[in-house]
DNA sequence: CTTTTTGTGATACGACCGTATCATCAACGG
DNA sequence: CCGTTGATGATACGGTCGTATCACAAAAAG
């Protein structure tokens, strides 16, 4: 055999291909030739480590879940330790809005594949598609916790609050792509609101 | 010539047929020849009414503007005449949520299009693609006017307001399309959030 | 009654798609 | 040293795509 490779590396280096072609010009761009252009590599290299198409496809979709939870992950820690509710709310709806480069990459491949999945809902039994349902328990447990801590008004329903805030982040996200704001106007839009939750600015 | 056949409402015929496919399936799967298979016409007929695909694309892309905003006149008029500012906001913002068969085929509808505006920015600059701008600057109009009754806090900035309405209003959408929630809880997250704005139920 | 013009069918072309096949070459096990 | 196996290249197949071409019928124009 020709010396032994790693293919837990190749595989992601193709399927990160796939992502870079995805958010540049859409999953309907990225053809399997296309894919192995894109990674330097040979279409038959494309075949061997993702055996079909729709194999690729879901390999990628992992790897994306995978870069989005890392920049929450980085977001929140960016925003200082100990995480308080309110930056744990903060960070993570903050990392998800396109305000650079790496997020608006993000969101646009995320974009593609929402669309690709309300087309071909077979492809998200395969996968545990609950992604935004994590995030939303997730904002939902801080809040809670941020009003036993007396920082957010007791009154409010907790899960209806989370899932408004994610709602409106990612509307807010698609007006940015769809370049009816720009990410600044869109962050601004969304701490004003955050800070109207929060009881002022912190 | 065989007998003199009406080019305007043939034109919508085919291009609804697009629309039917493109909610359904995903516009990736709107091939000329599926198309007409789903309209009734032979390929040809397809190609005499529109010269190009890009042609029946942006075509289409006109006649679910007009559904859409038919939508959102008849779901105003249908909260009594004459419309108050908050039944304006209140109509134009529940009748682009998925809660019925009509309104989940026109948001499938209109993320298939967005994505694909998203992978081919050069669709959206021979369209006013700036539907979402003249919604938003109308919530914000009436939101003023209701400013201006006493109805809603003066302090509150209009602009802002109407976008974090519209964007939550997408979002929730997505949710819905996306089976993370039904149409029914979407609705009443977003009622919550009005009745807020406005100072409790009306 | 011819001659144009308008609408429609049948079919073809070249490109690209996902997938499959065949051959080859390099390393390791015996 | 040799046969087995892991990794890779070259190429082909059937299908579908958008688009173009050719023919032709039927109504209008002269």
């Amino acid at each position: 055999m020709p010396k032994r490779v790693d293919h837990d590396l190749r595989r992601r280096q193709i399927g990160e291909a796939l992502l870079r072609i995805a958010s540049t010009r859409g999953l309907q761009a990225a053809s399997m030739r296309e894919v192995a252009t894109e990674a330097g590599v040979s279409l038959r290299l494309v075949q061997y480590y993702f055996h079909t198409k729709q194999e690729l496809l879901l390999g990628a979709l992992a790897y994306l879940g995978e870069q989005l939870s890392a920049r929450v992950e980085a977001h929140i820690r960016a925003l200082g330790m100990p995480p308080t509710p309110r930056s744990l709310v903060y960070g993570t709806l903050t990392a998800i809005l396109p305000t650079d480069d790496e997020s608006r990459r993000l969101t646009r491949t995320y974009a593609a594949y929402y669309t690709l999945v309300l087309a071909e809902p077979a492809l998200a039994t395969e996968h545990g598609a609950t992604y935004p349902d994590l995030l939303e328990r997730f904002l939902a447990g801080h809040l809670r916790t941020a009003q036993q801590a007396g920082q957010v008004d007791p009154g409010l329903d907790a899960p209806t609050a989370a899932a408004g805030l994610l709602a409106l982040t990612n509307g807010l996200g698609s007006s940015v792509l769809g370049g009816q704001r720009d990410g600044d106007a869109a962050l601004a839009i969304l701490t004003y609101h955050l800070d109207r939750l929060f009881g002022g600015p912190a």
